[in-house]
DNA sequence: ACTGTAGGCCAACGGGCGTTGACATCCCAT
DNA sequence: ATGGGATGTCAACGCCCGTTGGCCTACAGT
């Protein structure tokens, strides 16, 4: 293992700071002279140690889904688990929050995007849909729902979505992902 | 009626630039100067005529979601109609696309957003779901499922969804669409 | 104890931004 | 024909941005 080093404190606080103001003002807007102050230094710290703003949201950008396995149980409730699943990943922290506001803006945003679904929804589905070459179009059809739920909830906050339960989100949209998920082709 | 002025041209080839510029690039990158040199005019004259930038937006994001009667046709279908629209709709012009990428990291698209869907789609959805109590409720549900579909479709470009047909995406959508206003809340 | 280096700050750069006010030009009503 | 408001240009303002390079400071390896 390397060593730690003494700026490693430095580094964590660039990259919170950072994850919070991507997540709140969007890419343009989250500048890295804010970004500098709310972490305590100078903006030239965020250069060197992060190269560019590029790079510091490509830093701050890093996604876990932490989807769970749907193989191991029940067919008729991974729905629910998945929706279950998001909501509560939604809420855990900023970044995922972050990545929307900043994906519709900006090119490299939208392509982290993809690429975390791609990934990392992608492949959960194989496993569950009825034809596993369908997977990708299932998969994306989930997230149109998913993306569609936290945009309306933690971003535009429209009153209805925003003040549901999160019981209620997950009867509502259960069935919804099941059907994307397992159905025959409509 | 008022007659028209000699400067209406200008002002409608400034709206439309800048609803061209809000759709692909966002409030922020959206400046008045390339708004301007896209309409051949000077920026002073956005300035003229709209008072500032936030007074061009609000302008330039006059949306008619011309939603059809629901009222008429059988309740089976009501679904796949609107789904239809919103598509149609989505396509005829940046204007919906445009309103999506500012009401992410602007308070006042977001609200111009939230007064759209509540205005315009909130009450089509009175007539036709169960309890009208629950109308705005329901229409946000749809809200989420429309939204998250322009906003993998048509800003995030999430390959599958992208490529779908417009056929396939109504006949994967319309039923969702439909249990969210008709369907005993679960 | 000495020194090299990593960590950190400061001041400045070039550039783009929204916005303003002074000035030129055109056209229409008189 | 001419005066005046509508239309448009130009240059500048103050501001904030991302980014750079020089300069202290303090610690770690010897």
């Amino acid at each position: 293992m390397t060593t730690a080093r003494r700026s490693d404190a430095t580094r964590a606080a660039i990259l919170e700071a950072a994850r919070e103001r991507f997540a709140s003002d969007g890419y343009d807007r989250a500048t890295i002279r804010s970004i500098a102050r709310d972490a305590g230094i100078d903006p030239s710290m965020v250069m060197r140690y992060y190269g560019n703003k590029e790079g510091l949201f490509a830093a701050a950008s890093e996604i876990e889904l932490d989807l769970p396995e749907l193989g191991g149980l029940p067919a008729r409730h991974i729905g629910a688990v998945l929706v279950t699943h998001f909501l509560e990943r939604w809420e855990r922290d900023d970044v995922l929050t972050g990545l929307l506001r900043v994906g519709v803006t900006n090119e490299a945003g939208a392509e982290r995007m993809r690429a975390v679904f791609a990934q990392q929804l992608g492949p959960v589905t194989r496993g569950v849909c009825p034809d596993p070459a369908e997977a990708p179009r299932r998969a994306a059809l989930v997230a149109s729902q998913i993306l569609g739920m936290a945009l309306t909830r933690y971003v535009l906050r429209l009153p209805p979505v925003a003040e549901m339960a999160p019981e209620e989100i997950v009867a509502w949209l259960g069935p919804t992902v099941q059907r994307y998920l397992t159905a025959e082709a409509p």
